[in-house]
DNA sequence: GCCAACGTTGGC
DNA sequence: GCCAACGTTGGC
């Protein structure tokens, strides 16, 4: 069991599109950096916990909780000319890149980046650190508890 | 829109 | 394998 942040332009999926789409799941497609892939190839699990995180927005910060509800499997999205996260070098045989899906357990209050900042017990974390870009990133439980009470 | 930081590509 | 050039991310 472990925990994850994971980072989502709310332009395209927001936490209240990972809520309505409750009862079936929201499939995470277009990573597409090795790093993150990797996160999601070789550590998550059914069960694990997402901080569900709005980035390149006017609010920056985390927007709710969510849960690893799939194994990884291929991103359909890599075989698709038309898609903007179409990959020429995937085939089907050998696929890059992965997807999982994730269901939105609670949507919460705004968690800004600015005030994580402010939060000792937040210092660490990955997100928080200069020129961080990784869009999934592991959590700490000592944060993720943190957070959670935080959020209550 | 700016720009710092990072990741990837490709020539050598 | 090095590294310059380029593209992307993402806060501000």
């Amino acid at each position: 069991m472990q925990y994850w942040l994971m980072k989502s332009e709310p332009d395209e999926v927001s936490m209240d599109d990972v809520m309505a789409s409750q009862a079936q799941t929201t499939p995470w497609f277009g990573v597409r950096n090795y790093q993150a892939r990797n996160f999601m190839r070789d550590q998550m699990q059914v069960g694990d916990g997402v901080l569900f995180y709005h980035s390149s927005c006017p609010e920056p910060g985390i927007a709710g909780v969510a849960e690893i509800v799939s194994a990884p499997y291929p991103d359909a999205t890599q075989f698709d000319e038309d898609s903007k996260y179409y990959d020429a070098k995937a085939t089907q045989e050998q696929p890059r890149w992965i997807s999982i899906d994730v269901k939105g357990t609670q949507k919460t209050r705004l968690l800004s980046l600015a005030e994580m900042r402010t939060i000792p017990a937040l210092e660490d974390m990955i997100v928080l650190q200069k020129g961080s870009r990784l869009s999934i990133t592991p959590v700490t439980p000592a944060q993720w508890k943190a957070i959670v009470k935080l959020l209550k």
